[in-house]
DNA sequence: ATGTCCCGGGTTTTT
DNA sequence: CCCGGGACAT
C-alpha cells in the first residue's frame, strides 16, 4: 500500500478507519491534506469505492484542486473519475442542474454574483417606494444570505428575521427576490445549497440515489461548514444498511475564522454527539514551524475556552524566538519590515518564501507606499480579483446575454456600455414592454425595435445592437469562445471605448481583456467557460520575478512561509475594534483563533510588530499593543523596540516624554509594573537614543545589483500602473525618477514601468 | 444623457 | 484620508 508510506501513525489510522464516522482533529501543519488524499486512494485502490461513489467536499477551488491532484499522484489517471471532488457550491450546482425542475428552474440556469444580486434587491426595493437609503439593499442582502445559509425559506422565517428589515417585511421581500430570481432563471451563491437542501427534503427517490451513490463522503475544513451544509451532510449520511455513516470530516476548531460569514464552529463540536459511536483521531505531529513558533502559538490559543483541544508538537529543530517588534508609528514598522526582507535577500533567501500577513486589507497600503518607493518586488493577494473587475463583468455580460439570452441583468448591465446613447428613458419603456408581454429584456428590445415606440434615434441604435448580438449568436456556433469575445469587444466598440479613454488604468483595462481572452482558450463551448467563472472565480496568474506577498490572515489560511511578518498587533487593529465593540467573547476569541492561523503559518521566523502610533482614516491615533502580545509565553520570545527614525513625530514627543511608552503607564498600569508581557520587556533598556539614520532608499540592499533597463531613458513618456503617464527625469540603475502628469515627482523601480 | 459635487462609509471572503 | 454612489446641473 504505498499510499501509506510517509505517514505517521494516526494519519495511517485515519485512512484505514474507512467504516463508520470519523473525526479527524488535525492541528496547524500536521498533515491533514496528505492523509485525506491518502485516505481516498486507499478507498479507490482496495476496491472499496469507485471514484465515482466518493463524495469529498472542499471549501476552496484551490483545495479542490489540490486534492485532485494529490489524489491522482497515488493512484494515477482513475481520479478522472472523481466527479464529486468540489467545493459545497460546485457540487450542489451539478446537482441543481439535473434536477433544476423540481425548483422552478431550468436546467440551464444561471448563477448570478453579489453585484447582480444587489442590483435585484435594488430594484424591488425602489419598485415598492421605499427609500433606499435607509433599507439599503446591501443589508437585505446581507439578512437573505444568512438566512439561506441557515437554511431557512422565506416560509421558515419567525417574526425576529422578518422584522429585521424594513419594519416587518423581511419575509416579503425575501419571497420577492426568489420569485424574480425564478423569473430570471438565476440563482445566487446561497441558493444553490438551499434548493439542493429543498430538494432533498422533499424528494425522497433523489434523496435515497444519492444515498446509495455517495459510499463514503469526506468534508475538509469542517470547522467552516455553516447550516445548511451540515443539515446537506446530515440527509445524506442517514443512509441505511451497511454502507450508511461513513462520514469523515477534517477540521481544527482552532482555525475557524468564518463565523461572520455563518460557519459554526459548533458543527465540529458537537460531531460525537451528531454522529454516535465516531472515531476521535488527532493529528498533532507539526511538519510545519520551529518548536518556538509552535509554542509561542499554542499557549497564545490556550487563552480560548471552547475547544476540543490538541497539543501539537514537532521534532523540527530549535530555531529562533518569535521576535517582537515595538515601532513608533506605522511608516516605521512599514520601513523596519522593508529593512528586513533587504536582509532577507542579502542572505540569499528569495523572498516568495516571505510573507506579510495582514489583519486587514487597508494595512497593505504602507507597505505598498514603502516598497514602491524602495524598489522591493511585492504582491499583494486579495483585493479585487480578475473576474470581479469592471471590465471583466462587462466582456462577461456580453457574453452572458449571446448564450442566454433571458439574462437580463447581464443585458441591462452592458446595454449602454460602451455608451452609445441609450439611456433611462429606453431602459424604462423596454421593462414596461417585457413586463406586458412576459418576456426578458432582449426579447422585448427585438420586438420594441419593429415598432415605432421609439424615437427614430434610440430606435436606430438599439436596432444595431440586437443585430449585433443575432450576428454574434450565429458566430457563437463556428468560433472558439475566445475568438468569439475578442470580435464582440471589437466589434461591440468596447476597445474602442477604452482606447480612447486615456486614463491611468485604460491600459491595464485592456490587459484584462486579452487575458481574459486567453484564459478562454482553454474551453471547448461558452457554456462550459461561463459555468467556470461563476464558480471558480480565481485566477492564478504566473509569477515573475521574485515578490513578497502581502495578504490577510484569512487568505493566508492553509498557506506556510519560512518567514512571516505579522504587523499591526494593537488593540483596535487586532484584535479589530469591532470585534472588540459587537461580538463580545466570541469574537474576541474568534480573533485570537486568527492571531493563531497567523502565527502558524510561520516555518522558522516570525515577526510580531506594533506601532505606537497609527493613522486610521486620516486621523492619528495612538495606539496600545495587542492583549495577544501579552498572552506570548515569555521563553519563547525575544522582545525589542526601535523607535529608529519616527522623525518629526518621534522627535516632537521625545521632549515631552523620555519613555516612549508612558502613555500605556496611564492606560494599563499593571501591565507595565508586573511582570513583563512580550511587548513591555524590551523598552528603556534597550532604546537607542539616538535615532539612526533611515537607510537611504537609494542604497537599498534590492538595487545594489540592477542595472538600468536599456529601452528606458531620461525624457522619454512612460506608464506606471499606479501613477499613471509620466515623464522620466532620471535614472540611476532600476531607480527611475519620474514627473508624473497628475502632478507628483516619485522615485520608483523600473520593473513597474513601461513605455508609453 | 452625461458630467460634477457632496456625502457617507470605510474587518475579515468564498462560492 | 480616500473611495464610490447618488443628487443635481448642463
Amino acid at each position: 500500500m504505498p499510499w501509506l508510506s510517509g505517514l505517521n501513525s494516526p494519519q495511517t489510522e485515519a485512512v484505514l478507519t474507512t467504516e463508520g464516522p470519523v473525526l479527524m482533529l488535525a492541528g496547524a501543519g500536521t498533515g491533514k491534506t496528505a492523509a485525506l488524499t491518502a485516505r481516498m486512494a486507499h478507498l479507490i485502490a482496495t476496491r472499496k469505492a469507485w471514484p465515482s461513489q466518493i463524495l469529498c467536499v472542499t471549501f476552496t477551488n484551490k483545495a479542490a484542486r489540490e486534492m485532485r491532484d494529490r489524489v491522482g499522484g497515488h493512484i494515477g489517471p482513475a481520479v478522472e473519475g472523481m466527479p464529486w471532488l468540489g467545493t459545497f457550491h460546485a457540487i450542489a450546482a451539478k446537482m441543481l442542474r439535473r434536477h433544476a425542475e423540481l425548483v422552478g428552474l431550468q436546467s440551464n440556469y444561471t448563477i448570478i454574483d453579489t453585484d447582480d444580486q444587489l442590483r435585484v434587491l435594488k430594484q424591488l426595493i425602489v419598485a415598492d417606494g421605499l427609500d433606499e437609503k435607509r433599507w439599503p439593499a446591501k443589508q437585505l442582502a446581507g439578512l437573505i444570505d444568512r438566512w439561506k445559509n441557515r437554511g431557512l425559506n422565506p416560509a421558515d422565517l419567525g417574526a425576529d428575521e422578518n422584522e429585521a428589515f424594513a419594519n416587518g417585511r423581511g419575509e416579503q421581500f425575501y419571497r420577492l427576490y426568489q420569485q424574480r430570481l425564478k423569473a430570471l432563471n438565476a440563482c445566487d451563491f446561497g441558493d444553490l445549497l438551499l434548493h439542493m437542501l429543498n430538494i432533498l427534503r422533499r424528494e425522497q427517490d433523489v434523496l435515497d440515489d444519492y444515498r446509495q451513490r455517495f459510499k463514503y463522503i469526506m468534508v475538509d475544513e469542517y470547522q467552516d461548514t455553516n447550516v445548511v451544509q451540515y443539515l446537506w451532510l446530515r440527509l445524506l449520511t442517514q443512509a441505511k444498511g451497511p454502507a450508511g455513516h461513513n462520514i469523515c470530516v477534517v477540521g481544527d476548531d482552532d482555525q475557524s475564522i468564518y463565523s461572520w460569514r455563518g460557519a459554526e464552529v459548533a458543527n465540529i463540536l458537537r460531531f460525537e454527539r451528531d454522529f454516535p459511536g465516531a472515531k476521535v483521531i488527532r493529528l498533532e505531529q507539526n511538519y510545519r514551524s520551529t518548536p518556538q513558533i509552535l509554542a509561542a502559538a499554542s499557549q497564545l490559543i490556550d487563552a480560548n475556552s471552547e475547544r476540543l483541544g490538541k497539543t501539537l508538537w514537532t521534532d523540527i529543530a530549535e530555531g529562533e524566538k518569535v521576535r517582537v517588534i515595538g515601532v513608533w508609528d506605522g511608516p516605521e514598522e512599514a520601513r523596519r519590515i522593508g529593512e528586513e526582507a533587504e536582509a532577507l535577500i542579502r542572505a540569499g533567501i528569495s523572498l516568495n518564501h516571505a510573507a506579510i500577513l495582514v489583519r486587514a486589507q487597508f494595512q497593505t497600503r504602507e507597505f505598498e507606499d514603502r516598497f514602491i518607493q524602495i524598489g522591493l518586488d511585492y504582491k499583494i493577494i486579495g483585493g479585487f480579483r480578475f473576474y470581479e473587475r469592471a471590465e471583466i463583468r462587462d466582456a462577461l455580460a456580453y457574453l452572458r446575454v449571446i448564450a442566454q439570452p433571458s439574462d437580463d441583468l447581464a443585458f441591462e448591465r452592458i446595454y449602454n456600455t460602451p455608451k452609445r446613447g441609450l439611456g433611462q428613458k429606453t431602459l424604462e419603456k423596454l421593462h414596461r414592454h417585457a413586463r406586458a408581454e412576459g418576456v426578458p429584456l432582449f426579447a422585448a428590445a427585438m420586438q420594441v425595435v419593429d415598432s415605432d415606440e421609439l424615437p427614430a434615434r434610440a430606435r436606430n441604435t438599439l436596432l444595431a445592437l440586437v443585430r449585433d448580438f443575432a450576428r454574434w449568436r450565429d458566430g457563437a456556433a463556428s468560433l472558439s469562445p475566445a475568438e468569439l469575445a475578442r470580435t464582440v469587444l471589437d466589434e461591440s466598440g468596447y476597445t474602442d471605448a477604452l482606447q480612447n479613454e486615456r486614463s491611468a488604468q485604460s491600459a491595464g483595462r485592456l490587459e484584462n481583456l486579452s487575458e481574459l481572452a486567453r484564459a478562454m482558450e482553454e474551453y471547448e463551448t461558452l457554456g462550459a467557460f461561463l459555468e467556470h467563472v461563476s464558480l471558480v472565480m480565481d485566477n492564478d496568474r504566473a509569477e515573475s520575478g521574485n515578490p513578497i506577498t502581502i495578504m490577510t490572515i484569512h487568505a493566508a489560511k492553509g498557506l506556510e512561509f519560512d518567514h512571516v511578518f505579522l504587523p499591526g498587533w494593537e488593540e483596535g487593529v487586532f484584535p479589530s475594534q469591532r470585534a472588540l465593540d459587537e461580538g463580545g467573547l466570541r469574537s474576541l476569541e474568534e480573533e485570537r483563533r486568527l492571531a493563531y492561523v497567523a502565527i502558524t503559518r510561520a516555518r522558522s521566523s516570525c515577526t510580531i510588530l506594533h506601532a505606537a502610533n497609527r493613522r486610521i482614516y486620516g486621523q492619528w491615533t495612538s495606539a496600545i499593543p495587542s492583549r495577544f502580545v501579552g498572552e506570548l509565553p515569555d521563553a519563547m520570545i525575544d522582545a525589542e523596540t526601535s523607535m529608529t527614525g519616527g522623525e518629526s513625530l518621534w522627535r516632537a514627543n521625545w521632549s515631552e516624554q523620555s519613555d516612549p511608552f508612558a502613555h500605556l503607564a496611564k492606560v494599563q498600569p499593571s501591565r507595565v509594573t508586573t511582570r513583563g508581557p512580550g511587548w513591555q520587556r524590551g523598552t528603556a533598556a534597550q532604546f537607542d537614543a539616538a535615532p539612526k539614520r533611515i537607510v537611504e532608499a537609494g542604497r537599498s540592499a534590492a538595487s545594489f545589483a540592477a542595472k538600468p533597463r536599456k529601452d528606458i531613458g531620461v525624457g522619454q513618456r512612460v506608464f506606471h500602473e499606479k501613477f499613471g503617464y509620466g515623464t522620466v527625469l532620471g535614472q540611476e540603475g532600476n531607480k527611475l525618477e519620474i514627473a508624473f502628469e497628475a502632478g507628483s515627482t516619485k522615485r520608483v523601480i523600473d520593473s513597474f514601468i513601461r513605455p508609453a
